[in-house]
DNA sequence: ATACTCATTCAAATTAATTGAACCCCAAAA
DNA sequence: TTTTGGGGTTCAATTAATTTGAATGAGTAT
């Protein structure tokens, strides 16, 4: 392939542009117009076309000009937000973290810490799974996530270190207009096992290995996420203990009602997990704000 | 904004990854070892920061080079191509061009043209939108699109071009199980008004004016596609005339049926149309293509 | 016309990249 | 252990490149 276009070329492209005359860009890059000619004449002679119409008093832009020009800045910006993406990586700041935040969070709990890292580091990309079926575990092991929010039953593991998280408290929801919504007297587990439950698919998997909260011989209706278990328990499918944090919104405005209960549920205990090796600076930062967020009620 | 990583250093990265060694990288560059040596110690110097690290036998990518490895690949292959790019535009040929086809065109009427053109231009893009609701004549005003394929109705305008394209044949289907699929004699208008028509919702805006084929008070189910028509007369939702091309599989299979009519319906002339102004090389290609496609009866 | 800015050219000066020889280090072979 | 050889660095010398400054012509407001 031919050589490359020279990044001092695409500057002296861009300075004349934005300043709107060689002598003028001359002047904005510390040099004597001359040089800019020279380096503009270099291009246009590595690529043997014309940049720069003359025919004119002054030079104007050909339409391969303006080419070089518009997708010669977003080389530059690359370039220069290279070096800095390697100084910071070298610095121990990871260039991208990627989250996977557990079903039993709601997504609007870790919007306080987004936006801070945000303003805090603003070139250091955020990518969030929100739910990893099946999968936090392996997603973190395999190097496909930095760090897994709110797990419910880490497995022991080498190299993967955790840190308590929230503990999660459930609210037994059902919709306004169901049998459930006013029943008499708190609910026994009995009363619950002749309704449908709505479960998500993989909170399941284990949830069921230990009963909790999911009642023996009770139907069931499985949906993937929290957000469509929520939206099935309010249009009526089935009933379900929620996050408190997921449903307090359609509690307040009516959507879903909470029924006393007879039993306790007890609260879930949620943690956050990371490979132990060489933790980057942008992923303490997180743990360290993440564990001092206050518990959910 | 700090100086941008210099693209010989990245060329220079690239070539010890790629051959093993610093001494290797020297000797395919045409360099001797210690300018290797010079111009990496310049870009860690330049970034302040280890690219290499040296304390073993070998030098080995610290995960900043690594970065720098990676990503200043993308940023050299960008350069290099931004130059061929120029090149092309200055010799006239499009780095991009954009279609526009009309729905009365089936997709794999284009399918041969559009391959053709991939393989004698690999560098340019081509970008092809498959149904201009309502605004074939203004994305190419406006400048959104080179090119208008298939369109029925141009009106004249200044600095607009146009050609013949193919006749569109048109075919009343129905699904095999609609009243109509078994009617005893030819169909007259009459015999269709009782029937549901589907229609296409932007074609029908001008179709409706001229009243061709859409028969005043039919009842109508309007859809925004033509495949979308397609489905839903395969559906036995209603019941319309097709352009011959879109429903030649549907009829073979025998998903759609073709009862015979009594009246006969004219081919539907279509057009390419572009703008006059300085037609590129790679779009004078593709008419000069269309034009040559034999017309579908 | 006149004054002024814009851009180019060319030889000279300056700056940067490249070379080649000398040297160190490590690893594998003798 | 001692060699041998490749890998990498350093540094002064050389070569290539960019930058300068003065001279020149061309277009435009006054």
């Amino acid at each position: 392939m031919n050589d490359p276009v020279r990044l001092e070329a695409l500057e002296t492209l861009d300075a004349i542009e934005r300043h709107g005359s060689f002598a003028a860009a001359a002047a904005a890059l510390y040099r004597v117009p001359s040089a800019v000619s020279y380096t503009v004449s270099q291009l246009e002679s590595d690529l043997g076309i014309a940049v720069f119409d003359r025919s004119g008093h002054r030079a104007v832009l050909t339409p391969a000009g303006r080419l070089l020009l518009d997708e010669g800045r977003r080389i530059l910006t690359a370039s220069r937000e290279l070096g800095a993406a390697a100084r910071r990586l070298a610095d121990n700041w990871e260039p991208e973290l990627r989250l996977a935040v557990d079903g039993l969070i709601a997504p609007h709990e870790l919007w306080d810490v987004v936006g801070a890292f945000h303003t805090a580091h603003p070139a250091i990309n955020l990518r969030l799974s929100e739910d990893v079926l099946s999968g936090t575990w392996e997603a973190l092991i395999e190097d496909r996530v930095d760090l897994a929010v709110g797990v419910a039953e880490p497995p022991a593991g080498a190299g993967i270190r955790r840190a308590a998280f929230k503990d999660v408290a459930f609210v037994f929801c059902c919709a306004p207009d169901h049998p459930l919504a006013t029943f008499e007297a708190p609910l026994t587990e009995d009363d619950l096992r002749a309704w449908r439950a709505v479960v998500v698919a993989d909170s399941a998997r284990h949830l069921s290995a230990r009963s909790a909260g999911l009642l023996d011989g009770q139907p069931r209706l499985t949906v993937t996420t929290m957000h469509s278990k929520i939206q099935a328990i309010e249009q009526g499918l089935g009933v379900g203990h929620c996050p408190a944090a997921w449903v307090q919104a359609a509690l307040a405005a009516g959507r879903l009602v909470a029924p006393p209960l007879a039993y306790a549920r007890g609260l879930q205990r949620t943690y956050l997990l990371w490979r132990s090796a060489a933790p980057g600076r942008a992923l303490q930062w997180f743990i360290d704000q993440l564990q001092s967020i206050p518990d959910a009620g």
